[in-house]
DNA sequence: CGTATTTGACCCGCGC
DNA sequence: GCGCGGGTCAAATACG
């Protein structure tokens, strides 16, 4: 009797899994013999039964008239019936048996499909650190920091992903050669450190003033980097800034928004204006920034965003909001962070709806981020440097020809002739594509251009995007967090949502303790929005 | 003519 | 209370 159970060996077989497989072919074998002995045992009582039914017969048969041929053909069809419904029975027993062992399949197989799942997110975890090369600093590299002359640079911090070259400075390697480059700066003033050591002890209505004392305190010494710092005082302006440095031609940096200018105003200590936008892309959005010309260099141009924008962003937008999101969230892991007391708006978990499935969440990099560096301040923000002055072959910062105190932009226009040639700005251009020409009109211009728009959104997401470049920051953070301070811990007091789409903002980074996100590219690229 | 920009006036918070 | 400085408003202006 054929019992069917005919496993088919290409289906168990891969090149991959062939060792376990031959265990489950083993299992299955056993199975099938097991199968076999019940089907035996089933088969040897039937036929006992039958060979008992067949005995009754023989008797009922001696019982009867002897010669009666018909009667012996009568037995033999009833046996026949018998052991067709035998073999209809075993058939029956054979299916659920075959279903039995399909099932078994079924489920290894599953299992199979999880644990290769299971293996490959364990791969590419490990693969991220594989690719993030971070790269201290002492204290005496200060080669780094000439767009901010003054700012002590007391940890570096170089994260170079897509797993290219390790970048030695001591090398001589440029590190726009080597593709992104994250850099964290800070220094330390004792000062800071015990005023904000303080506000961790306040309470929640004492840290809005503490906080206020604390910018007013940098506030004096500003103007380090060229921007002037903010102070937050009220309830209202307490939200989270980053600020993006970038070289720039143009008036204002394209990043995928829409903005209406409402104000200008020129700071003290900066003689370039600070000009005021609001986001246009819907109304009543409440993201404001302010753009600036840095002191030190005006060819960089220091965008602030503040605020949280109520719509959806267009492609390039969310690019630049994801990723200075994603730098500026770590300043809500602290608890007792003022900025994180659930008044910020970035607490607020608005994110995913406005970042698009692309977006990678920065809490799930930062998470595990349990201290926070007493020599970091959130009062001054975030900075997204996006220029390269920083790398150790660039020229001084050139200054920026200034006819007038007053900003404008023939001004701009009559010296900029050097930029066009700058290899450190043809790095920028790849970034976001720059008008040759200041006018705003002409900037317009080319932001209407949908080749630079699409372009600008390409090279903006496929930057800032990039998880593996997203989790280079918040490991380089992480890092560098948990190294500078081991063993000043404190739990994080609400679960970490990620920042609203869109909240940028600008800070101040010309005192006390400075972050900068640096981005570098390469030389290789071809700048956008350059002529030839 | 509609929209965006400019720019002086105004408001508000903070320090003295 | 006054002055200073940052930020915003809104009328005037420019531009397409």
């Amino acid at each position: 009797m054929d019992l069917s159970l005919k496993l088919n060996a290409k289906e168990l077989h891969t090149a991959d899994h062939e060792l376990v497989l031959v265990d489950q072919e083993k299992d299955l074998e056993d199975q099938k013999e097991k199968q076999d002995h019940e089907q035996a045992q089933t088969k040897d009582h039937d036929f006992r039964d039958a060979e008992f039914d067949h005995q009754a017969v023989v008797l009922l048969d001696h019982q009867a008239t002897a010669g009666e041929v018909d009667d012996d053909a009568l037995i033999m069809e009833v046996s026949m019936e018998q052991t067709k419904e035998e073999m209809n029975r075993m058939k029956e027993e054979n299916k659920v048996l075959r279903n039995t062992v399909e099932q078994t399949l079924k489920d290894y197989n599953d299992l199979q499909m999880k644990l290769a799942s299971i293996q490959q997110n364990n791969q590419d975890m490990i693969k991220v650190p594989d690719q993030v090369f971070l790269l201290l600093h002492g204290n005496d590299h200060n080669a780094s920091t000439q767009d901010q002359p003054k700012t002590v640079a007391n940890n570096i911090l170089d994260i170079t992903p897509q797993g290219l070259p390790y970048p030695s400075h001591k090398e001589g390697i440029r590190e726009s050669e080597l593709g992104l480059s994250l850099r964290l700066h800070t220094d330390s003033e004792e000062q800071d450190h015990r005023v904000l050591l303080e506000d961790k002890e306040d309470n929640k209505e004492e840290l809005a003033s503490t906080f206020a004392t604390v910018q007013s305190k940098l506030h004096r010494s500003d103007h380090l980097a060229g921007i002037t710092s903010c102070p937050v005082a009220s309830p209202a302006n307490r939200k989270t800034r980053v600020s993006v440095r970038v070289r720039c031609e143009a008036a204002t940096m394209n990043d995928g928004c829409q903005w209406r200018k409402y104000g200008q105003k020129i700071a003290k200590g900066n003689p370039c204006p600070r000009a005021y936008y609001r986001c246009t892309v819907a109304p009543g959005c409440p993201v404001r920034k302010q753009v600036q010309r840095c002191l030190e260099d005006m060819s960089i141009l220091v965008t602030t965003y503040e605020g949280t924008h109520n719509h959806p962003l267009p492609v390039g937008a969310t690019a630049m909001a994801s990723t200075t999101s994603a730098a500026a969230s770590f300043m809500l892991l602290d608890s007792s962070n003022p900025l994180s007391n659930g008044t910020s708006s970035f607490t607020q978990a608005s994110l995913p709806n406005y970042h698009g499935s692309h977006m990678v969440n920065p809490s799930s990099h930062l998470s595990n981020i349990r201290s926070i560096n007493p020599n970091y301040d959130p009062s001054k923000g975030i900075v997204l440097d996006l220029t390269n002055n920083s790398s150790d072959n660039n020229p001084p910062p050139q200054i920026f020809p200034m006819a007038s105190p007053s900003y404008s932009p023939s001004h701009q226009q009559a010296g900029f002739s050097w930029m066009r040639g700058n290899p450190s700005f043809h790095n920028y251009g790849n970034l976001f594509p720059i008008p040759r020409r200041m006018d705003p009109h002409e900037d317009q211009k080319n932001w209407k251009d949908e080749e630079s728009r699409s372009l600008m959104a390409e090279n903006v997401t496929a930057i800032t995007s990039n998880p593996k470049f997203r989790v280079a920051v918040a490991a380089a953070i992480n890092s560098f967090i948990n190294k500078e301070s081991p063993t000043l811990t404190h739990p994080v007091g609400t679960p970490l949502s990620g920042p609203r789409d869109g909240e940028i903002s600008t800070g101040t980074s010309s005192n006390g303790n400075n972050w900068v996100l640096e981005s570098l590219l390469g030389n290789g690229n071809k700048p956008l929005g350059q002529s030839p």
